[in-house]
DNA sequence: GGAGTTTCTAACTAAATGTTTCAAAATACT
DNA sequence: AGTATTTTGAAACATTTAGTTAGAAACTCC
């Protein structure tokens, strides 16, 4: 029994099993779930199809490994554009840019992935790798923000949860407005308005005025 | 030649086009483009295959129908929560609440119909009507503000196209959560802290502290 | 070189899809 | 009643789809 687990040898792959997964990604997100057929994704991935039924099971298995690799790959992004050793309003600029440029890059598809899964939106694993995403970033941006409360960037009574919350919403507006065509330069320029809007200290704050942002 | 413009006579139809199309929105809505069949829409629709040809060409244009007959209902929807006679903050608070309960509405679809457009996203005919909603709203949204500012509800200076702006944004991204299956209550919470966010001076400015809001 | 294993190319299947055809049915006008 | 006009229902059409199978090809180890 033991004995069988020899390495196996066999016809070498004539292709990288995450590059293949990356290129799914490509036209999942251009075509859309089911706009993407089967002869789309083996053109794409340069794959055959047996081999991709045999080493990613069907159109939809295929799908969730692409959005779960693909959540986890914008996962990475985000948590290098914000926490790098930076100030709390050059994060945040940096989380939002990043964030625009993604969704718009040339020669790529635009938005999000995320907003093709409509077909398979009552689909729990679905779900879940979404929810999931969308609770990592949040969280993120809470503990930046912590962290900005801590060094004194941000006063000590700011709606940490809240303006999480907000700043995440406002990113899926603009993704969605990636989607629609909206050039980046727009989507940039309200980007770094939205910084402000989040991070500005209110008028019924103690904190005293000019503390926090140059402009304010 | 005009004597030929009689009334027609011929087997009465056995369906409301009207209705027909608001049933279509449910399926589109609810299975996506690629993912309504035409028989899902026959049997939706409540019409005969060949009539649903012969009234709304094909399944594309029969979207593109009910993609602007929805915009349209939306508009006036948003209009009247926006614009009715009420103090500024009055409005957008039922302009917010009125964009998660109807991206939450039970028994019905959830989150946005535009999010179903991801195969037709390339279509010119489809950008021009997302495109054309979303300006129409935010018009809306500025006309309000600018209103606000006349009648002494915001400050003079106040940002009128850039908040306007990240209130739709904001938008978004309540009804992408919505369609994520994101409660009505957590959305609700979320709105009207969002109409405090973009409604409140800021520290700088001149105005009077409380003259806005009294929470302020 | 041959045995064993794995992947490749290419053709195939069965089901589902968007769309059309055609005769029957239902109305209005003469 | 008869004719013209329009809608309806059932069936059929051509195409495309996801998924499978069969055998040739390429590799490792003996």
């Amino acid at each position: 029994m033991f004995q069988n687990t020899v390495k196996p040898c066999g016809r070498p792959r004539s292709f990288d099993e995450g590059r293949a997964l990356e290129m799914a990604t490509q036209v999942f997100w251009l075509k859309g779930y089911d706009g993407a057929t089967i002869d789309d994704l083996v053109a794409g991935m340069g794959v055959g199809r047996p081999s991709l039924y045999a080493i990613f099971g069907n159109k939809q298995t295929l799908f969730l490994r692409v959005l779960q690799a693909y959540t986890e790959k914008k996962g990475a992004r985000v948590t290098q554009a914000l926490l790098s050793p930076q100030t709390l309003r050059d994060s945040l600029a940096s989380f939002l840019r990043s964030a625009v440029e993604s969704a718009t890059e040339e020669g790529s598809a635009q938005g999000c992935l995320a907003l093709c899964v409509a077909p398979l939106v009552n689909d729990v694993k679905v779900q879940e790798i979404l929810q999931n995403a969308m609770a990592g970033v949040t969280a993120l941006v809470e503990h930046r923000f912590r962290d900005g409360v801590s060094t004194g960037e941000i006063p000590p009574d700011f709606p940490v949860a809240v303006r999480a919350s907000q700043l995440i919403d406002f990113v899926r507006g603009l993704t969605m407005r990636a989607l629609l065509g909206i050039p980046r330069k727009t989507l940039l320029k309200d980007a770094e308005e939205a910084v402000d809007l989040v991070l500005l200290p209110r008028g019924g704050n103690a904190a005293p005025k000019g503390m926090f942002n140059e402009r304010c």
